[in-house]
RNA sequence: GUGAGUGUAGCUCAACGGGUAGAGCACUGGACUGUGGCUCCAGGUGUUGGGGGUUCGAGCCCCCUCACUCACCCCA
């Protein structure tokens, strides 16, 4: 019987798994200077908070959740996205009672029932954060600003930061009505998923890839365009913030987000060296979820990053360095055996990665195979080196070798 | 959910228009009785993803199925 992981579910192991240590290593490093705290939360929740949060018709909703029923019968989910059970758990323990703002960032797996492609999977990790209790625009620039120093210090070039404001509940319905006035006299030229959008989502028309409708959306209304004045004024401020950081934002009008919560900012940042799905962060303003969970209203805003399109722009940008072990211990013979076990743990006490030779291989494999594994240092020991209390060393980047005392091994590493 | 492409050794891939499978890498041992990287020699595995059909004969053709990949929808 022969088993596979299931269908867009991926195993992550060396030497993958040290781009992945150090994206999140870094995004830790990053987050904390701007004191943002790791908080975890569980991967299940109930049914309900992602139906309230998300939307009921949106796709994720409506068909990509793991969704089933526990013993009790309760509705319970895998989570899809990371920002509903960290607003849930920002009301459920009073957080808001706590000085603003407070901020979190976690990081762990999502799940949705899609078809795989490139960069996109059933189960993926992504690393949030959420910001509770700010309303001004400084705070979103600080976020846009903080993602941009994460990128930098992974070294990841070329990405395209895209802003945009869609508004608050005043202004967004005039909008919509724009847009559908001025797609209702064009609907016959608009491809059949433009046609289905524009009775459900008219502001997705503005993202569609079909020619045709790219042609048909020049000169629509523009949501920048039907921005109230305190979501205008909001914006504007943003981007000249934006401007002081030194943060390279492109606004891009067109750009739809897929979850119903968010309010006013939102912001995507691409990549152009990956497939279809561009997209390595995307997040933005929900100035309304805290209350919609029964909190005090509260504004917020957060983002999420795609971990797998993260490490994918990494293992092809640059050649990661991959630990090796400092020591390889060589032994002929069972006494050399035993005295080479004991020698390799004092070595491992001190934190030392040391690898020994196993039964039945002559000097020359556990030589290769310490060659294979890169090892800095061989140690031999055979009956003369258990006679003479002492042992050899042999550095295999130059060859060079000589002995030492069993005793003293411990000093020779440091 | 829709569409297209691909499944041959552990990995990467060969095998003219159907004649019952091969190379490189990797692995192990030896040449070099206790010294890696280079070279040479030797060693092994395939139910050709699975099932059915056509045929004297199928890795190759047909059907079904499964898996993977990419794209659409949608999204990190």
């Amino acid at each position: 019987m022969k088993y596979n992981a299931l269908k867009g579910m991926q195993d992550i192991f060396s030497p993958d798994i040290y781009i992945w240590q150090k994206v999140e290593e870094v995004a830790k490093d990053v987050f904390s200077a701007y004191g943002f705290q790791e908080l975890r939360a569980p991967i299940i929740e109930s049914t309900d908070i992602f139906v309230r949060s998300i939307g009921e018709t949106t796709d994720i909703v409506e068909k990509e959740m793991y969704t089933f029923s526990d013993k009790a019968g309760r509705h319970i989910t895998l989570r899809p996205e990371g920002t509903a059970p960290v607003v849930r758990c920002y009301v459920e323990n009073h957080l808001y009672n706590l000085p603003s703002p407070q901020k979190f960032f976690y990081s762990g797996p999502m799940f949705r029932y899609e078809r795989p492609q490139a960069g996109r999977f059933r189960q993926f990790f992504q690393i949030g954060a959420e910001a509770f209790g700010v309303g001004e625009p400084k705070i979103d620039a600080e976020i846009l600003s903080m993602l941009r120093l994460f990128f930098e210090r992974l070294g990841l070039k070329g990405l395209n930061f895209e802003v945009n404001s869609i508004g608050c509940e005043k202004c967004r319905p005039d909008y919509r009505n724009a847009l559908l006035d001025f797609f209702s006299v064009r609907i016959d030229g608009l491809c059949p998923d433009c046609k289905r959008r524009f009775d459900y989502n008219p502001l997705r028309i503005l993202d569609c890839k079909v020619d045709a409708c790219i042609k048909l959306r020049e000169g629509s209304p523009r949501v920048t365009d039907f921005l109230c004045g305190e979501c205008k004024e909001h914006f504007n401020t943003l981007l000249s913030l934006l401007k002081l950081l030194n943060v390279p934002y492109v606004v891009n009008p067109d750009m739809v987000r897929g979850l119903d919560y968010y309010t006013r900012t939102t912001f995507e940042v691409t990549s152009k060296d990956l497939g279809a799905q561009n997209a390595v962060a995307a997040g933005g303003r929900y100035d309304r979820l805290v209350e919609d969970f029964g909190g005090p209203p509260t504004p917020a805003i957060g983002f999420a990053i795609g971990m797998e399109r993260i490490t994918t722009l990494l293992k092809s940008s640059s050649n990661h360095k991959i630990p090796v072990p400092k020591v390889f211990i060589a032994t002929i013979g069972t006494p050399a055996e035993e005295e080479g076990l004991v020698i390799a743990d004092r070595l491992r006490d001190k934190g030392i990665w040391v690898e020994v030779g196993y039964a039945g291989n002559s000097l020359k494999s556990q030589l290769r195979r310490a060659d294979r594994l890169s090892s800095a240092y061989v140690l031999i020991i055979g009956d003369d080196e258990i006679n003479s209390e002492k042992l050899k060393w042999k550095k295999l980047s130059d060859g060079s070798q000589g002995e030492i005392a069993f005793t003293e091994v411990y000093d020779f590493f440091k």
